[in-house]
DNA sequence: TTTTTGACGTCGC
DNA sequence: CGCGACGCCAAAA
């Protein structure tokens, strides 16, 4: 099909449908999409993500994608994405109503000082639970 | 259009 | 064992 004389990176502005709905702008609706099947509990990194697409993204993207998982639809369990060490990292880009630390708490993880309880144990690896 | 940043990860010193 | 620098790709300014 003849591409438009707009380059595909142009196409942010028109990815909005009419309804207002941004829809999922391309890497980002991957990343939502792995993060959306995280089971409650569990928890996942950035590098597993990033390894699930294919390695060849790095782990920065991920969060970067996190980034506007908040104008994501439908809502995605971001305080489930956790950065290797099973820190909060992400925690501080939370609204202040609904910590990080409190969601993960909710969902029953326990978190201490920061840093999710028995991370190994809570680790859910999309790529071998998606590989099925 | 180019430049900077970004909720990380890994290698190096 | 602790700290620093580089790399990765994409989006926002």
């Amino acid at each position: 099909m003849p591409r438009k004389g707009r380059t595909d990176r142009s196409r942010s502005a028109e990815t909005r449908v009419p309804d207002g709905i941004p829809r999922q702008q391309g890497f980002f609706e991957d990343v939502f999409d792995i993060v959306r099947q995280v089971p409650a509990g569990r928890v996942t990194t950035y590098g597993a993500i990033a390894a699930c697409l294919g390695s060849r993204l790095s782990a920065r993207m991920v969060g970067w994608a996190m980034n506007a998982s908040h104008h994501a639809i439908p809502e995605v369990p971001a305080q489930r994405v956790v950065n290797r060490n099973g820190m909060l990292s992400g925690k501080h880009h939370f609204p202040p109503d609904r910590p990080m630390e409190t969601l993960l708490r909710m969902e029953g993880v326990d978190v201490a000082d920061d840093r999710v309880v028995d991370f190994k144990s809570r680790f859910w690896d999309p790529g071998q639970e998606l590989a099925l």
